[in-house]
DNA sequence: GTCTATATGTCGATAGAC
DNA sequence: GTCTATCGACATATAGAC
């Protein structure tokens, strides 16, 4: 672990560009959190700006996005709502790991409107929504929902806001759990309450 | 209407705040666009600082809310299934006029905590929560969940899910359209495809 | 590669003329 | 109630010693 000054900048940035934005964050403040001496323009032997740096954050996180995404395992489907419930517990899992990329979203969408398009192709386009069609094809045709397209858009916006509410709020939406949570969801989906 | 200065400065400050943050809005900013004259200090002739103005926006923003949630229409319960779809399109429409405030919560949540709290009782607590239960007790208990208090969760979290996909990426998940994304969800709570 | 010191600009806020 | 002008604080970024 050399954890190198540049790697500690960067550190410092994510953190506090996520707790007061880009704007409310000096490179003063991304000094002191990185243990060099505030108000030193150390800072810019390291970065040519602190936009820069922004921009480098971000691409820090998309790519460990890409990593957590490879991280899925593809069990044997056994039961297929069990198996549907473990897949759902990875997508909540997932989520949380990329939170640092949700917050950046939500703070700076709008001053960066490249990013936020990139940021919505990792998480959205190729992220949940491709894996959520996987979901789709696990699924055995059990309760046959007439409408497959929009079932994936419940489940992907059910995950997305469950985990929002945490990274707002602290807490989850009515406080359950999030193998609970992904339960309840499985059942749904697959029809069958649980308990027969 | 009269739109007094002091409107269009309020009126203003939601607007920049929401695209470039609390931190990332001028006074300066404010003024030109409340039709002043840039940098000169006729902003303080309305309000003390801009705090005050940010705090001000959002408890306009919080009465909002309040009244949009007064508005909701008590109809027969006839069918159960289209009952729940037109509620939860209600409850949409409803998410969709409180955006700003979801905007100023994602923004500036940690940097005024008391006020995340506010948001949240308005929003969560007393809002979203509370009329969920509602949809609860619509329910005719048809399908018989095992988990109703998971089931509310899995509800609000699609709906505020949804809603926030439309607000960060500037469209909903998988391009659903809010009637087509109720009705999907409401046949998964009710048990029923919608064809049969 | 980090420091002290500083140049340069901008922001929040005030003073005072009209 | 809006303007011009400005103060003081602070921010980004640079220069140069060590």
């Amino acid at each position: 672990m050399p954890s190198t000054t540049r790697e500690r900048i960067l550190d410092a940035a994510l953190e506090l560009i996520q707790q007061q934005g880009f704007g409310g964050t000096t490179v003063t403040d991304i000094e002191e959190l990185a243990g060099l001496s505030p108000g030193s323009g150390s800072f810019y032997r390291h970065f040519r700006s602190k936009e820069q740096v922004f921009r480098e954050v971000l691409e820090r996180e998309l790519a460990r996005a890409r990593e957590h995404r490879r991280d899925f395992e593809r069990g044997p489907v056994a039961d297929p709502q069990e198996a549907l419930t473990r897949r759902l517990v990875q997508q909540l899992d997932y989520l949380t790991k990329v939170r640092p990329l949700m917050n950046l979203l939500a703070r700076e969408h709008g001053r960066f409107p490249d990013l936020t398009r990139r940021i919505r192709s990792v998480l959205v386009d190729q992220g949940i929504a491709e894996e959520a069609e996987h979901l789709g094809r696990d699924l055995p045709g059990e309760p046959a929902h007439d409408d497959p397209h929009a079932l994936l858009a419940v489940v992907v916006s059910a995950l997305t806001g469950y985990e929002l509410s945490r990274g707002f709020f602290g807490r989850p939406p009515a406080d359950i759990a999030p193998d609970r949570f992904a339960a309840a969801l499985a059942a749904l989906v697959t029809g069958r309450p649980g308990r027969e």
